[in-house]
DNA sequence: GAATATTTTTAGATTAATCTAAAAAATATA
DNA sequence: TATATTTTTTAGATTAATCTAAAAATATTC
């Protein structure tokens, strides 16, 4: 898979990820004092370890300029927010819980380490694209799809996508959508809009046809 | 659930199951060297960390007498142990690893801090009572029911209990149970022995009637 | 019960990750 | 551009978990 076997502390990993998320996945230079924010220590302890993972070739560090990620860096810093989301996608879809109680909980089992295990995570949970916030989640290539979700209610007739988060969160809303069929990794197309009171018509899975309410649609995310 | 908020490192969630372990949950006490080995540490490591663990009551330490956990001791072990099995169970029953692959990963997990997601796992799996090498999973008042598991095959007509474990972990065998409906946590009840072949007839899940051969009987592991 | 062997503890170091305070470099400002 | 401000790095300590080697306590054996 990544092309990278050594393993990394707990707190490192920690590291690469902030600089991955500072650096907004470009190669823009990340500061020492954003990234002890970020990880909430001190501007001396990041000097510290920016030596470490220099040292590791996980990051292009040059005293008082910054620090880039290399590609290596990069690898291991998606699959760590592979990890994450993907356990956020299970703790959401299988165990319940809020798209807003997951954050701490998936940083604890982002960290936890086999290939074997995630991949088939990935599977269990149909191979989101996406966790319940609606950021994409990199494939174990460590590819990520770039594309922007949108709502339902925003798209036209003949248009396709894979239902990838919601908006509403309401344990209400998301029984409704378990029981519509239109949990997140859901193919579906859209065959017509009715005029009338604005109901949405489409084509669930390539099998079952469904009209759903503009408020349902407004609150289920696609992924083109 | 428990009565301990305080948390523990890692390392010290390691050292109270091995001192749990070692006991065999008796009072039995446990000395230095013993515990060195399960941890794969040296005796003078062990004696820091009884030391500190001793400050914290979790353990009675007398200088060269060995160990025993204190109440919170065991508290915190069973705790830790209900979580590995029940990651194991997940592991095994959800994500299809075999038995004797996820004990490294249950290691791992076991160390999740959440309260909420291992009882919302316990529950997603069903509630189990065993992990699949067949030890009881602590329920989450911390209670162990240690009734013995037994083979399908030595049940008397008229005896129920709930698949527990399989002493076969082939994929095969494990699909076939899947398929008679006769995974973990399912009730059954022994309905008739068959004299001609030794083949089983069972009720599962007080609904289906069913015959199994005595050699799919002799692998599946039931609590009474 | 003294001598020997084993087990356990202490003493003193090491490593990873952190900190505070002071020095050095870069940036902003007057 | 010289000065002041901010940022970053260095120097030196601290804490948790570990180690080796030596000392102390306990157990075994003759």
């Amino acid at each position: 898979m990544f092309n990278f076997k050594l393993m990394h502390s707990f707190t490192e990993e920690n590291y690469l990820k902030a600089i991955y998320h500072l650096s907004e996945g470009n190669t823009m230079a990340v500061s020492t004092n954003q990234i002890a924010e970020m990880t909430s220590t001190k501007a001396a302890s990041v000097t510290d370890m920016l030596k470490k993972l220099a040292e590791k070739k996980l990051i292009n560090y040059i005293k008082y300029q910054g620090v880039t990620l290399t590609g290596t860096g990069v690898n291991a810093a998606v699959n760590i927010i592979r990890k994450h989301r993907l356990w956020e996608v299970f703790l959401v879809e299988k165990l319940g819980f809020k798209w807003d109680e997951v954050h701490d909980i998936a940083e604890e089992l982002e960290h936890i380490n086999s290939e074997t295990l995630i991949n088939r995570l990935d599977d269990f949970l149909g191979n989101p694209v996406a966790d319940p916030h609606g950021d994409p989640i990199p494939d174990r290539t460590g590819l990520i799809n770039h594309k922007k979700l949108v709502k339902i209610s925003d798209m036209k007739p003949g248009e396709s996508g894979t239902v990838s988060g919601v908006s509403e969160h309401s344990s209400v809303f998301l029984k409704l959508l378990e029981k519509l069929g239109l949990t997140l990794g859901t193919k579906i197309i859209i065959s017509e809009l009715i005029e009338f009171d604005g109901s949405i018509m489409l084509t669930i899975d390539q099998k079952t046809e469904r009209t759903i309410s503009r408020e349902v649609a407004k609150n289920i995310l696609v992924i083109l």
